[in-house]
DNA sequence: TTGACGCCCATACAGTCCCATGCTATCCCA
DNA sequence: TGGGATAGCATGGGACTGTATGGGCGTCAA
């Protein structure tokens, strides 16, 4: 197995703690893949389907410009996504210790109050409320199972 | 901050009071958007299917010509755009500390009273009435999710 | 003169920086 | 191979700085 471009993916997820002045750190594995992303700080925005929020750097950010660029200027549509994607999103300053401070919107949204699960989705990362995260995690892998069984058929499942 | 291509557009979204002068702070981060710009002064101009107020600088006036010039000249369509767009539009001051004084029309168009939602939209901002605001991004979000679907075919869209 | 506006200074608070601590996993060497 | 030294990481907390906000004062124009 070749491990070329691993370190530019997250993945894996992690659970830290809000501290008193709500910092919490961004898991160290994470910090080496936006260091290398090149983005200073972290590009958060509220997920549109679930109750999560989406994180990441220039990655992230190149997804949703590329989504606004085909809209043509002062289209709705371009409103409604400019809206949408870029008036909920934040960029949180890092600090030296690789914390952030989550706003009151992001918590509210991931309905966080003293834990952040950080789940890694390739280009991107997601943070959760760790139960909720859990039972999204139970979901997804019984969606999985079903699948892999209709897939079965056509497909040899790899380990 | 060393933010190549991010410190040039308008993200995330602010909430500031107006003083008993009817003054109100712009968010410091939309300030360095804007010093980036050039503009002295705060182009603005009453949205065009939105209770909000468009605002910006010198991106957002390049914007407004373009979108002119690609309309036929001495036509009425041309005349109508270059009245709604180039007829209301104000440029405010901004004093030593960023705010701006906002006129009646402004807060009249936008039901502002005293408080003042910013809006990032990228190489724009918007101002809103914070609770008309929220209506907005409520019904935005929705139509979006609508949207990417039918536009899932032609981009990746976000997930 | 009065009222609107620009300019300047004052203040509270949140955000940011910097240094400290405990824990765990890793490394090194006997 | 075991056990102590070491380095990296999550976490805590004090000090400071920038931002939003409030208010005073002079200026210019009706």
């Amino acid at each position: 197995m070749s491990w070329a471009g691993v370190l530019d993916r997250f993945v894996s997820h992690f659970t830290n703690r809000l501290d008193a002045k709500g910092r919490v750190s961004i898991p160290a594995t994470f910090r080496a893949v936006l260091a290398r992303d090149g983005f200073e700080g972290l590009y958060v925005h509220p997920s549109l389907d679930a109750q999560a929020v989406d994180c990441g750097g220039n990655a992230l950010l190149k997804e949703i410009d590329g989504l606004l660029e085909r809209l043509p200027p002062y289209s709705e549509e371009r409103d409604l996504f400019s809206t949408a994607l870029l008036g909920t999103s934040e960029i949180l300053k890092v600090d030296t210790e690789g914390r952030v401070v989550l706003t009151e919107s992001v918590k509210h949204h991931a309905g966080i109050s003293s834990e952040v699960a950080f789940v890694g989705q390739g280009h991107k990362f997601q943070i959760w409320e760790p139960s909720r995260f859990r039972a999204h995690l139970d979901e997804a892998r019984d969606r999985v199972r079903i699948l892999r069984k209709e897939l079965g058929n056509r497909t040899a499942a790899t380990d």
